[in-house]
DNA sequence: TTTAGATAGTTAGATAACTAACTAAATTAG
DNA sequence: CTAATTTAGTTAGTTATCTAACTATCTAAA
């Protein structure tokens, strides 16, 4: 009884998680659209947080994504003129992909578009207690990383 | 600078929420496969919690999902013997949807099989914290629900 | 009572993610 | 120094979602 309702309380979680995945990620489509969608947008935002200059392995690792994901984002932003992407010359199984800046006035616009729909959460949720809710998400995302090679009971 | 660390937080925020969905269905999927996957478990689960006998359209509704999407997982599951789908006699637009003894114990073996995530995460947290998360994220689930017809600031 | 609009569900086609399997290059071991 | 293994990235094919457009049915209004 204890088990079967802790296990719904972590499956209703998951599933409000899912549910509000689903409702932002359109919303923030349809805020960047036709430009960019929220993953290219992710990778350009990225770059002008933490620096360009990145493989597209890394990329894909800081993104908890597969490679061959972050290939095809990245073909797209090259096709834009957003990126440009070369070979390493130290280890020339690498690329390196830097940011354009046709690529960080994109990412400019992107913030932009984004903006109302951060005012109007803002009118219906103080800053706190987002600010509050981070730390406990990204200690349940750590868990999860940490989960992900983890075997199953069942097999 | 303040407009830009908020809209920073609700995009960390939302970039939170994306990695965990990522993750956590990527773990829920493993557990469940191959008999089901994670959309197919929770239209079982939703039945055995809530009662069947319900229509394409309120699943849909229910799951923040299309009717499209719909048609397909319920198509699957009853080419699986999980559900059994019968038009309606009052409305004969409408399709019944009810839960089959097969079906109810392919949910029953997928509770089981989540069993284990559920009880390493309750190592890690514990259950009050989670309840407590909760419907902090209900609360985020509303807004986005209510905003999602609402028209960008910038067109 | 016919017709216009709304609602239920499906079909068709697009998109973005995934896994598996591949090539090329670097590293490590015998 | 060669051969096996590992790493980086791409290609091919699958899957699950979406939107747009369709048929069938019901409801309401002229």
């Amino acid at each position: 009884m204890t088990e079967q309702s802790s296990a719904d309380i972590v499956f209703s979680l998951f599933n409000e998680i899912g549910i509000i995945n689903q409702l932002s990620t359109a919303r923030f489509a349809r805020s960047l659209a036709p430009d960019l969608n929220p993953s290219e947008f992710g990778v350009l935002n990225h770059f002008v947080r933490l620096g360009d200059g990145k493989t597209p392995t890394h990329l894909a690792k800081a993104f908890q994504m597969t490679k061959p994901s972050m290939t095809a984002i990245l073909s797209k932003l090259e096709q834009k003129g957003y990126v440009a992407i070369r070979g390493s010359e130290k280890d020339r199984r690498r690329k390196i992909v830097t940011l354009t800046p046709a690529g960080r006035a994109a990412r400019q616009r992107g913030v932009k578009s984004v903006a109302p729909l951060a005012r109007t959460l803002l009118q219906h949720h103080d800053i706190e207690t987002l600010k509050r809710l981070l730390p406990q998400l990204q200690t349940l995302r750590e868990f999860l990383d940490a989960e992900r090679n983890a075997v199953d009971g069942l097999g």
